[in-house]
DNA sequence: GCGACAG
DNA sequence: ATCTTGTCGC
């Protein structure tokens, strides 16, 4: 698929964080344009080898709603920019893109390991991702960077909001019953109970969705195969 | 100043 | 993210 090439990664932590307040305001909430009947969705997730300071990344492209695989790639490169809570995509972003370009086709969604709105300056990895690819794009994290969540119950698909500074930024979702929640958020083009309800149709087995679960098992695979 | 802190 | 043994529950 074709990238949109206006981001510069060279960046200082300082620089990284003036780009998100600026980009922040760019960020669509809501569905672009309605998702078609058996939509294309995209999983990116990265592995890191701390020896070489690799990244290693993988985009996987499933339909829905039976999973099957449609596409995958993947991409090697070295790290570049240190992990930095709040600054993710910095680090990231541009190895996922390098993969996003390898795609024959554009997905309908994007799902990515990290948050999206769900973030201090509201400009997590998926926002950052989405807005570059002009995609509609979730954020799916596994762990809260900011924000907290009441009486979330027990039982598959249920959810709750994550609040921050009074502000709903995205959702807790319970895609296994009994089993700790996953964090939906908004990244780009798209609104929150999709989002959710895109998550839990992706996550009918296990507690993480099968696109940002089948990339994490690519490239774990593809660090230790290479290294 | 202190604690929190996606991957 | 990675490292790392055993342990718990379905
Ligand atoms: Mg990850």
């Amino acid at each position: 698929m074709h990238i949109a090439h206006r981001q510069r990664w060279d960046v200082t932590p300082k620089e990284a964080v003036q780009i998100q307040q600026r980009l922040r305001g760019k960020i669509m909430m809501g569905l672009s344009a309605p998702l078609p009947r058996h939509p294309l969705i995209a999983g990116a997730d990265i592995s890191y080898d701390k020896g070489s300071n690799k990244l290693f990344a993988a985009v996987v492209v499933l339909r829905l709603p039976s999973l099957e695989a449609i596409d995958t790639v993947t991409f090697v490169d070295r790290a570049r920019f240190p992990y930095v809570p709040g600054l993710l995509s910095f680090r990231e972003a541009p190895v996922l893109l390098e993969c996003f370009k390898k795609l024959r086709r554009a997905p309908d969604v994007v799902m990515i390991d990290g948050h999206g709105l769900a973030h201090p300056r509201r400009f997590g990895i998926a926002c950052h991702i989405g807005w570059l690819l002009d995609v509609p794009t979730i954020g799916c994290a596994k762990s809260i960077l900011v924000g907290d969540y009441r009486r979330l119950g027990l039982r598959r698909g249920a959810h709750a909001p994550l609040i921050h500074k009074r502000e709903v930024v995205g959702c807790a979702v319970r895609t296994r019953t009994g089993v700790q929640p996953v964090y939906v958020s908004i990244g780009h083009k798209i609104d929150l109970p999709t989002a959710v309800r895109l998550a839990l149709r992706c996550a009918p087995r296990f507690r993480i969705p099968e696109p940002t679960r089948q990339a994490h098992l690519l490239v774990t695979q593809l660090r230790l195969a290479n290294g």
